[in-house]
RNA sequence: UCCAACGUAGCUCAGUGGUAGAGCAAUCGGCUGUUAACCGAUUGGUCGUAGGUUCGAAUCCUACCGUUGGAGCCA
């Protein structure tokens, strides 16, 4: 009977066959342990001379790392395997000999592993890393789909810059020139305005030269927009979503954040609600902590965003930023117009920023007013201007960076190892 | 774009002015419970590229190329 390794446990002490990879082998001379992944995890098999005979037995000492095989053979309990089982096997059939496989059981450095990601993704450890995004991403629909959001897709292919800011990748659509999305915000908000509380979940481009280990080209991105909700009831439904995918991922990949040597006291403590500090007091925390680098006015660094996040075990919402250093769509405080109705969500471990959101402007007269203070003319937004014109409602959401999250939760250094085939400053192969 | 470090065997690295090295991988042999298994043997090199200094350069100098980390910007 077939079946994979994540179903073994119903099959203990039966005879089946699995489609499986060699991904490690060890052998003494009458005995030899297979090291199986069939992409639903990783198993041991043990092949004994006296039980196989000795045709069998030398064909197994000569497997190669990848070669990809049948295996038959008994499921037994073993406490001495992670999984818990392993098989006793009887019999295997080669389907491909793979020869001289590249990435050895040994280290290897990161330009190597990079040039092999469509086989380093085999690992234990990328298998890992992806099973946790994939359930990540589950938890993601889960929730919205649960709390009466609809999925909304914003275009790819824009006209314009929805920012004006960072840098766009051009392309040619048609006769006209294109740019790849790098936000779908405004467009989540007139999806909102149509259907009232909405998410979407899509790839963005930025085309910046950034090189460090929490940036990426191509990444992607979870963008709820809620109309008649403040920016209040948007922190909540912040907390309360991110609470979910941790609790989810705590929950259902057990293995893989053992795989990866996570600490999960960490993560258990991720519950809603979570701290809250005004920028204000930001910048007073940041300054008793020893940096004289920053004045009220100045975003603040990857080093000062560590510094804040060491003061929670919880992510920590730093709000209401300074109008000036934020985006021209976020509405203002009522009582204190020089700082707008927003916050970022820091991760704690020094992973920051996951996610931006705010309060959107709804009055069309101050819309206006700062959209033309940050320099953007033209009709390219008049549609977004529109939704201000006809039905005007208070209305917030956020944005939410997927490979950020995984690096955060899954607890590895790098946001290039959070996504199946990164984009990164000089690289696009493979 | 700026700053810093690095570039030696398929991989990870040592070698800092005088004969090119180790571990792993591969190949051959040994070993009945291995966990990056272990033990023995064999194979494997245009020392990133170009120029310069020197009797002599992997080693010192210059330029370029590439990689990595960080800054800025952001999720």
């Amino acid at each position: 009977m077939k079946t994979t390794i994540s179903q073994v446990s119903k099959h203990l002490n039966e005879e089946v066959t699995i489609g499986a990879w060699l991904a490690n082998k060890r052998s003494s001379g009458k005995i030899a342990f297979l090291q199986l992944r069939d992409g639903t995890g990783f198993m041991q098999g043990i092949v004994v001379k006296a039980d196989i005979g000795e045709d069998k037995f030398q064909e197994a000492k000569a497997l190669t790392q990848e070669s990809s095989m049948y295996v038959t053979g008994t499921i037994v309990e073993d406490t001495r395997s992670p999984l818990g089982y392993e098989m006793q096997v009887t019999d295997f059939e080669i389907i491909h000999e793979a020869v001289d496989y590249p990435i050895t059981p040994k280290e290897h450095g990161t330009e190597f592993l990079m040039d092999h990601r469509h086989l380093w993704l085999r690992s234990k450890r990328q298998h890992g890393v992806m099973k946790i995004r994939n359930e990540i991403i589950r938890a993601t629909y889960e929730f919205f789909n649960e709390n009466g959001y609809v999925k909304i897709d914003p275009p790819i292919l824009t006209g314009s810059s929805a920012e004006g800011t960072t840098e766009l990748f051009h392309t040619k659509y048609f006769e006209e020139d294109a740019y790849l999305s790098q936000s779908g915000q405004l467009y989540m908000e007139a999806a909102a305005m149509a259907f009232g509380k909405v998410f979407s979940f899509g790839p963005t481009f930025r085309a910046e030269k950034s090189k460090t280990r929490r940036h990426l080209i191509e990444f992607w991105m979870i963008e709820p927009e809620m109309a008649f909700m403040d920016h209040e009831d948007s922190l909540e439904v912040q907390e309360q979503y991110v609470s979910h995918v941790v609790q989810s991922v705590l929950k259902n990949c057990k293995i893989e954040l053992e795989a990866l040597g996570r600490d999960t006291g960490q993560l258990e403590k991720i519950q809603a609600p979570f701290p809250r500090i005004s920028y204000d007091e930001a910048i007073q925390l940041v300054k008793e902590k020893g940096f004289d680098d920053i004045e009220w006015g100045d975003d603040f660094g990857a080093p000062h965003e560590t510094a804040i996040a060491e003061s929670y075990d919880k992510p920590v919402f730093i709000t209401n930023y300074p109008a000036e250093i934020k985006a021209f769509y976020m509405k203002p405080d009522p009582a204190r117009p020089e700082v707008v109705l927003c916050a970022d969500l820091i991760a704690p471990e020094g992973y920051g920023e996951i996610i931006g959101g705010s309060q959107r402007i709804d009055d069309l007269e101050l819309m206006k007013q700062r959209y033309e203070d940050h320099g953007l003319t033209g009709d390219a937004y008049n549609w977004y201007l529109q939704l201000r014109e006809y039905g005007s409602v208070p209305h917030s959401g956020f944005g939410l960076g997927l490979e950020r999250t995984v690096a955060w939760i899954a607890g590895v250094e790098h946001v290039r190892e959070t996504i199946p085939f990164p984009r990164l400053l000089n690289r696009l192969y493979p």
